[in-house]
DNA sequence: TCAGACTATGAAATCGATTACATAACTGGA
DNA sequence: TCCAGTTATGTAATCGATTTCATAGTCTGA
């Protein structure tokens, strides 16, 4: 039907008034008469009128959406997170971009750039390993107050963050397998560096010494949240002359690649050896054995952080700290009670 | 630093020049002499110039970004067809807006207002749902060869598709359980309605006719590519009298929701039930036991996609028809012959 | 030396919506 | 009846980059 878009030019000699006064009609209804309100949206209705973004966003100086960073998209711990920050947005007219930040590191002035070049109006990083260099950059660009972080989070103390009580949530799986009679727990770490990595180690480390539990230094393993880094982790196990009666590991899909691993070389979980995962992903309840893991609320915290992004970015001011949300243990099938000392 | 981000006035004027010619540094080069080339990008780095997107957009009427309708992020398979995609636009400098198209289902003239809006230059769908009213309103809008569909495609021929040969990859699997002894072969279907459902379906139909296999309407259990429509359909298998040796699921999902349900009943697989996915997705390598499946080439569908729709909007206008990309049988552990008949 | 053909660059219009400012119409009180 | 104060609406400038058209300068060859 229609070859070229409507413009507001279009609507207005439609219904018999000036652009300011279509302009006014979707702005600010309230300062406008019914008759003339009325006979505007017929007017946009029988146009098929769009308010075009490129040039309302180049007039009001602003972009109408939202990055966010997401370390990698393939690992289905986020997709929860992302639906949260959705709902969070829903009612704000904003648009929500997701990037994956794994391929491209995000570059020098790079997410300064998006806001100086109105692409953006914030952003949501899921990714706590942005560089020092791009903060600086977004904060001498005077965008700083426009990130927040969620999930993960930086050292530097002026970027908010939303996430899970990470030493909780390591205490609580030790606490567990502790109370299930496990005394030679082994854990399998995120990458090193990265933030989680570290508060769930300590929180370990925290629980481990105020049970007293033995502690060996083999039994602290490296991985990287992956599958293979899981499976990975099986065959150093199996390796040890002194194997661990359970294994905590630092994310639910590490603690499949390991489950996985441990079969193949013969150990059955949790028969063998048990396992605590950490994420509680959908596809944890449906592994075999069915994952005892903790829950982190990944829709609450996209939830929140889409709110402390909104209140940021409409003014409100609002305190920098971060905010821990809660978590659980969800008691499953890959823990069984040990009876005697191992 | 800089309080307000520079324009090209800023920059022409640090460059001595005019701001066509600052223009013109950027997006044709070869048009300038070597010397001012060089003082425009001296002016541009000293500045901390950024081209304005709103302003370009508005200018050149293009919006720089394509969308991609995602059915549901939370599903892992889609993550390798967006890295795909990602790929597949890296040289182009389109922006690429990912939404999940679950929760909102595209209203009506929804999609087709975000092309006259100017907010995208195309689409790539993986999503085959679209409803005939949205797909005619794009139509309309004279925005139709500016839709690609990727994994799914739509009844209406005029759309472009590049997807799995999925009747081969249900052929492949059947094939593959017969020659493993098997012969009553249930089947866990995707939703009704689905693209993939019915092809799958048939292919799987088809060659269990060409088998000679026995079959049985309670063999064909409706599920979702769910976890929990495969958990569900174990329920169904567990109270049959006359259980199948083997269930082909229409996604790897399905078959670990079936695999974990089976379990819980006391089945084991693939001692007393073998099972066979469709997908391939990371985690069906470290399922417990590992899933043999049907392999789909995820990242070349996506990136093939991107690249079709990339040439559709620099206007060599392709054929309609569908590519349909191979796939492979990924043969791991959740098979087992059997020996002697059921 | 000059017409004709380029080449490099600038001036100004343009994309479409928003909004500061201006104006017209109307209200109520003295 | 007239003025101050509202209220509804219009006029035109504006956001920043691109691009058409015009112009000054350069080159080629007769």
């Amino acid at each position: 039907m229609a070859k070229k878009p409507a413009t507001v030019q279009d609507v207005a000699k439609a219904a018999q008034v000036s652009t300011a006064t279509v302009s006014r009609a979707l702005r600010k209804p309230e300062l406008l008469t019914e008759n003339t309100k009325k006979a505007v949206f017929e007017a946009i209705k029988s146009t098929g009128y769009r308010v075009n973004r490129a040039a309302r966003n180049l007039r009001t100086r602003r972009a109408g959406a939202i990055l966010v960073l997401v370390p990698n998209l393939a690992k289905p711990f986020f997709s929860a997170v992302l639906s949260g920050i959705n709902d969070g947005f829903a009612e704000s007219g904003l648009e929500v971009l997701i990037t994956d930040s794994e391929g491209k590191p995000i570059l020098e002035g790079d997410l300064a750039g998006r806001f100086l070049d109105g692409s953006i109006d914030g952003v949501i990083s899921l990714d706590g390993s942005l560089s020092k260099s791009v903060l600086d950059h977004c904060r001498a660009a005077n965008v700083a107050e426009k990130i927040v972080f969620a999930c993960e989070w930086t050292s530097d103390p002026f970027f908010p963050s939303i996430r899970s009580d990470n030493v909780k949530g390591a205490r609580l799986a030790i606490r567990h397998l502790h109370q299930m009679g496990h005394r030679n727990i082994a854990h399998v770490t995120g990458p090193e560096g990265n933030v989680l990595t570290g508060a769930r180690r300590s929180g370990m480390h925290e629980e481990r010494e105020r049970l007293n539990l033995p502690s060996r230094p083999e039994w602290i393993i490296r991985g990287d949240f992956s599958l293979e880094s899981g499976h990975a982790a099986a065959s150093q196990i199996l390796a040890m002359q002194e194997r661990p009666s359970a294994v905590f590991c630092a994310a639910d899909m590490v603690a499949f690649g390991l489950i996985s691993g441990l079969r193949q070389g013969g150990v059955s979980v949790p028969q063998d050896i048990s396992v605590v995962g950490f994420d509680d992903i959908e596809m944890s309840e449906f592994y075999v054995p069915a994952l005892t893991t903790i829950r982190q609320d990944r829709h609450e915290i996209g939830m929140q952080a889409a709110e402390r992004l909104l209140r940021r970015l409409s003014g409100h001011s609002d305190d920098n700290d971060f905010v821990a949300v809660d978590v659980e243990l969800i008691v499953r099938d890959s823990v069984l009670p040990l009876s005697s000392a191992h």
